[in-house]
DNA sequence: TTGTATGCGTTATCAC
DNA sequence: GTGATAACGCATACAA
């Protein structure tokens, strides 16, 4: 019944058609200033005939909010990123905001870009698994700028921001110890460890030794390897850097590559550490092509819960983060600030719990 | 350097800052119209020393156009919607524009708010994968508005929208016939069956008795359950409902309350079919249980390819749907539409791959 | 309680 | 080529 293209029904219109001015329209249909019952009434009816869309526009335009949140991840299509997101939508929605929604690959310049984008469509707030944990000024440029950003999985150095991470060193140092305690000694770990900015790993590892490490604003990677080293000093054993499987490109050929170095040494490991979902993929590949059997052969942890670690042959052992719960902090953090909350930055470290199955046992005596 | 609060930044000051007009300002950074060189760069110079952003809120309130879809999808978490996503993130962010993404857990009053929201905020266009293919007067709306719609993963009845979707008939068909091929002569389906407008299963089985049913509009998992009927049916087969695993809430645990039930049946069918991911980690988690071997115990094919199906024990077998090059084409589609292409509406439907794996063998005789 | 007038930051339509 | 000025659709200060 309405005009062919686009929805020209406008406040003007409905308040034409109910006999009363915009300005009342607009108190009526926006929920704001006050007005009599009998014209509440005659303007929703109006707007309901017309078929009346406000259009969130204009609004945002002239309140300076959009209720609209950007978001940032490194991937959708990782099961990780997925659940995050879920949780961020999950509470948003609930408070009536939309989620514009970019992927950076983990790369900056795509970062940059989709953070420009962001700002200038006027989201209200930015939540971000950064790419660059020393500097970012576009984060900066936000924050200074009044708009809210919450970092996810990973902290930046001295942004005045909050962040909702998971203590991975913690968690990286408990599954190390399970391995200790069960007789291992030779304890394999494939993390992608492209970029550390003080080097590679072993100046890493002199870096660790030394004590002067914040370990809240390195890559989970790094801190899940902060971990593994932790643990195995704890336990009095060396560390091998041959042990240490540094995937450098994050991809499955780059992880399989190196899980198959460390399975084919010649004192081959009794135990394997897997620090993400996309290395405990590689890894299980290489595992079932060696014919390897778990646990006799060779112990596994793996980071990241995929869903079939429960349901394959022994069940494997793992580090379950609470990712929507993770993705649903993150929100409530944001809309706090978005409505204003002026409080100091928080950090919030949540403990990821562990799910404890067949693939551990004591390593095969020699 | 700049405020303290919010980017003040606007296209006046600019102007102010160069000498020139707001209009001719406009037209340097936004690109239209024509301007001498010289005030091009003073222009830009301006914007860059003054760390100006455009604000395409106003830009979207005078042109009509946002540069920005909205997408409602069933749920982000799940593997199937987070890659279809990817490919629509891909080829969006390509030309400029954002995505505002919603959930509707496959819930028709989900559905409708997230649609009104989005159409609220001026989206260009709508992605969506539909909740209900019978009626929708949302879409119906929107398509009338000139918001262009794009289905995805199934079509809805007389809806004047592109779709793109799979072949799931004549996919799953394929898959009962290899199995009846290998031998089989009881096989089971796992699959959410929860509504389908016409009644039950056994209304179903007659209306495909009598040839009148649209295939292309029924929900994805009653294709597949069409497709099977075809394959038995060709292969002279009866249909025994009782192997027809009929899920009615879509959640792991009916789905393995499903499964069990199959097969613990005093016959048990010696191979099985399931037709999503969902159902197919149920499955196996019950066929894990009942300590069945794959494929002498029983024969598996999988409808949608998990990343585990490729280093678990033998192999499963699956058909692997192209998700994210869905999400490309039905994010191209709606680019077009969003250009003026008033084209009639299209429906595609791509060929999904088969995976040939280890989860296939004939029966064990009896 | 309601209406008038103005402004949000752009683009579009004119004259010049 | 460039500059006033009027939109876009709504919210808000202020007057009535």
């Amino acid at each position: 019944m309405n005009d062919k293209r686009q929805d020209k029904v406008t406040i003007t219109e409905v308040a034409k058609h109910a006999g009363v001015s915009t300005a009342t329209a607009g108190r009526v249909l926006g929920g704001y200033g006050y007005s009599r019952q009998e014209i509440k009434d005659r303007v929703k009816q109006a707007a309901e005939e017309l078929g009346y869309r406000p259009n969130l526009l204009a609004r945002g335009l002239i309140t300076g909010k959009t209720k609209t949140i950007g978001v940032v991840a490194g991937d959708i299509q990782s099961p990780f990123y997925a659940s995050i997101l879920r949780g961020i939508a999950d509470v948003t929605r609930a408070a009536g905001f939309g989620i514009l929604l970019t992927n950076s690959d983990e790369q900056i310049e795509r970062e940059l870009e989709a953070v420009q984008l962001l700002r200038e469509k006027q989201v209200d707030g930015l939540i971000i698994a950064p790419s660059d944990l020393s500097g970012s000024p576009h984060l900066q440029a936000a924050v200074r700028d009044g708009c809210p950003v919450v970092l996810i999985d990973r902290a930046i150095k001295n942004l005045a921001a909050d962040a909702v991470c998971v203590d991975n060193r913690a968690a990286s140092r408990d599954c190390i110890t399970r391995l200790t305690d069960a007789g291992h000694r030779r304890i394999g770990l494939v993390a992608e460890l492209e970029r550390w900015e003080g080097g590679d790993i072993t100046d890493f590892l002199t870096a660790v030794e030394d004590g002067a490490l914040d370990s809240s604003t390195l890559f989970p990677s790094w801190q899940r390897l902060y971990g593994y080293i932790d643990a195995l000093r704890s336990a009095g054993l060396p560390i091998d850097p041959g042990l240490i499987g540094r995937v450098g490109v994050y991809s499955s050929e780059a992880a399989r590559k190196e899980t198959q170095r460390l399975l084919e040494r010649p004192e081959r490991p009794t135990a394997l550490f897997t620090a993400d979902g996309l290395m405990s993929a590689a890894a299980m590949h290489v595992i079932t092509s060696l014919d390897l059997q778990i646990p006799r052969d060779l112990s596994l942890i793996c980071f990241d819960d995929l869903d079939w670690m429960s349901f394959i042959k022994p069940g494997i052992a793992a580090v379950v983060q609470p990712l929507t719960e993770m993705g649903e902090a993150a929100a409530r953090l944001m809309l706090a600030r978005v409505e204003g909350d002026g409080s100091k930055p928080q950090y919030l470290a949540l403990q990821p719990k562990f799910a404890a199955r067949g693939s551990i046992a004591a390593p095969l005596a020699l």
